[in-house]
DNA sequence: ATGGGTGCAAAGGATTTGCAACATT
DNA sequence: AATGTTGCAAATCCTTTGCACCCAT
């Protein structure tokens, strides 16, 4: 059934599904490839010619509000999101910016919210930086390279 | 003895202790909570009365590059910094933007690279997110408000 | 004199805001 | 009608870049 997943999710947290909404968490449950605003605006101004970036900047906050998807803030000059709310590790690579899942690491799973100090924590994440996969192998066909 | 520990560790990365890199590194270490650049720029030009913004940010970012400190990339809208680089977990408040340390937690300790899933891990990072204490008390004060 | 370091001014770019048009109940 | 949603344009503001000057070796 098309977009039952992100229809169901929206109404779950008390979000009206809007032909917008619904397509942005759609695009954004089926690309698990963390894209930012501008990818998702890009890969879906074609299906909904008026949308506005300024919707999905929006929306996307919105969604992060209110945990319906996540907001990863690892690289520092963009924000991308995730569809994905189960508990698993991001791999952010220095060199070439994109951004993994490590389903196979241990990962701060939060089922409810917990105090800490005296602050009430309602949301964990865990993400590793480094050289991905894919441009170590370039590297190696390229002349030795030094990262920090 | 003054900025001794801001000298040791920046010779040690083999950065060249300028006037302005001993200072900033220096107040980065005394100041324990993560300022932003401008925070930084605001505290030292009184004492550097010729340092300019374009000098913290390169610095800064500098630093988080070679190891010197940890660029904080929590908050969506501005990056800061913590000359903390013991493991420990960091708690951003999501009313007041303030970024906590806690030490108590189990935080990810790493030594030595390694990889996974034939990425090169060099960094880890945890981090919770939530309301403060301080936030919380101010809440309490005045009626109930919803948090996301 | 030579290379690295600094700082000013300008450019760049992501994100937000104000507000009017629009949809929906 | 009333309320919530969308989208355009403009504004905001953090951050980077180009380049000239300066300092130390």
């Amino acid at each position: 059934m098309e977009k039952a997943d992100a229809y169901k999710r929206l109404t779950e947290h008390g979000i009206r599904p809007s032909l917008q909404r619904l397509a942005i968490l759609d695009y954004l449950i089926k690309h698990t490839n963390h894209p930012n605003v501008d990818e998702v605006y890009q890969a879906m101004c074609h299906d909904i010619p008026t949308l506005s970036k300024t919707t999905v900047y929006n929306t996307l906050r919105m969604f992060a509000d209110n945990h319906v998807a996540q907001m990863i803030t690892i690289d520092d000059h963009r924000v991308c999101y995730d569809g994905n709310m189960n508990p698993h590790v991001h791999f952010y690579c220095k060199n070439c910016g994109k951004v993994y899942d490590l389903f196979d690491e241990p990962a701060p799973a939060l089922k409810n919210d917990f105090m800490v100090d005296g602050h009430l924590v309602s949301e964990e994440q865990l993400y590793y930086k480094g050289i991905c996969k894919d441009c170590l192998a370039k590297d190696k066909e390229k002349t030795k390279q030094r990262y920090s």
